[in-house]
DNA sequence: ATTCCGTTTCCGTTGAACGGAAAACCCGGT
DNA sequence: ACCGGGTTTTCCGTTCAACGGAAACGGAAT
């Protein structure tokens, strides 16, 4: 079987599986509660099929229904996901550190994993006085222009680079880089220094500074960024901070009992 | 249709649905990676059938499996769940409140809701200096020996309290409450209150101050909870912060977009 | 070399899943 | 109150995905 195509949903609506995904997938674009018909059309199922299924999944709580009759994500979900260790098994040793990090910057403090040839996001501390961010936990980002993207990407294996970089890049500002080749030599300086700038690239408001996370392995597993508004502090000031956290989170996951590492290519 | 009964896992094994949430739910007991066989012999399915749901999942990114071929939750299920209102949706307005109870408390802050007849915690922040629970996100709780439980079950509809009151109350310490009488009395309390008290029943060295958290209908959705060790100061004195951070979400939630209300029943 | 345990492929059988059709329901408009 | 659009739910005959026993495969330990 050839490696599954970056992202990208399987053609294969033939078995359950493939449906059920597709069904609760139709909560990831827009609103988070749903009618029937809305799953369905969104889905691209027949109607009686997500009748069908929707109504198991509520009855087990993966899916819930309001008083408004509408249908959203439930706890059944909510609870097993709590177990993955790239996510929630991550986010717990990396917490303490992130809190120390938010504490002594008082911005956005920002964990993001990479999935296929995107970040997701882990963990994200913000406080009321923190600049706004476009990210939200348990959401995919392209990776080049983020702090936390640079870090997975400069760590990527080469093939997951070279995907990135052949596809057209995304601009959201007038800073962002769309040039390969651009990228490319931002992503040996992270190498080099440890650490990654992202200046105005998502937001022209906004710049990130972000540190690579290793497991035991000396993997990187994960990326730690913080994101402030252009003009307070100078970015370079900040990476000292972010690496030294960012460390610290490394060190609890060497003696940390389930492995984070690296998922198998498929 | 009764309502589903609490928290035990139907035993309609016949339909795929069925059988992908007892596999899932294999990695709920004990440990986050498992191997093929494990979850063949903890969800209760053969062998070739567990073959090819794993298999299909994992091209999904449902399972992930490590570099020691073991299989675990992959990102793609907390992805969705991250969708969960009642989740990560609660979450997200209520932890600015968290950090300030956190900040100020220095110990323990909890936000858990009612699922069947337990408690789910939804979210903990914990400094290295807290005193250990025995509580994981994401994970369930009986709730009569815990305060965000005992304001939990305090407004809970009355078949809920009457189930959870006929049941055998689970021992935990020597003080933990195991009279019906005696807990409903402590509801009433909590209910007069607005704020309840567990006192060491869960470990013989913690107690924790709850309050209830409200939608925009008025209804408890939630409770907030701050864990201290016994004897550090005088419960009923941190209740006026607790309450104020818990009004603090109510607040929030009133004018979130989504509603974050009861389940319907059944 | 042999055993043991976990994993994967093969394949004939069968019932769960499917979806068109139609009924029931829900609301807002008139 | 009645109508008309949309949504939700039930019904049911067809079919193909799911199933699981059996057997082959892999690799680590003995």
């Amino acid at each position: 079987m050839p490696p599954t195509k970056g992202g990208a949903v399987g053609r294969d609506d033939r078995s359950v599986t493939g449906k059920l995904f597709m069904l609760l997938s139709a909560f990831r674009s827009g609103r988070a509660e749903l009618t029937l018909s809305e799953i369905a059309h969104r889905s691209g199922l027949a109607m009686t099929t997500v009748h069908r299924l929707v109504g198991e999944l509520t009855e087990r709580g993966v899916l819930e229904r309001g008083s408004d009759r509408r249908y959203r994500v439930g706890l059944a979900l909510f609870e097993i996901a709590a177990l993955a260790p790239r996510g929630p098994g991550l986010r717990e040793v990396a917490l303490p550190y992130m809190e120390d990090l938010y504490e002594f910057t008082r911005e956005n403090v920002q964990l993001g994993v990479r999935a296929d040839d995107e970040v997701v996001f882990v963990e994200r501390l913000a406080g009321r006085a923190s600049v706004g961010v476009r990210t939200r936990i348990g959401g995919r980002f392209p990776m080049p222009p983020t702090g936390v993207g640079l870090v997975l990407l400069a760590h990527a294996p080469p093939e997951v680079r070279q995907r990135v970089l052949a596809a057209p890049l995304h601009r959201f500002t007038s800073r962002t880089l769309t040039d390969p080749e651009r990228v490319r030599r931002v992503l040996a300086d992270v190498r080099r220094d440890g650490f990654a700038v992202s200046d105005r690239q998502v937001t022209s408001d906004a710049l990130s500074v972000a540190a690579p996370v290793f497991d035991g392995s000396g993997a990187v597993v994960a990326a730690l960024s913080v994101v402030l508004r252009f003009g307070s502090v100078r970015p370079s000031s900040l990476a000292p901070a972010v690496r030294m956290a960012a460390r610290g989170i490394s060190r609890a996951l060497t003696s940390a009992p389930d492995s984070i590492g690296e998922t198998v290519a498929g």
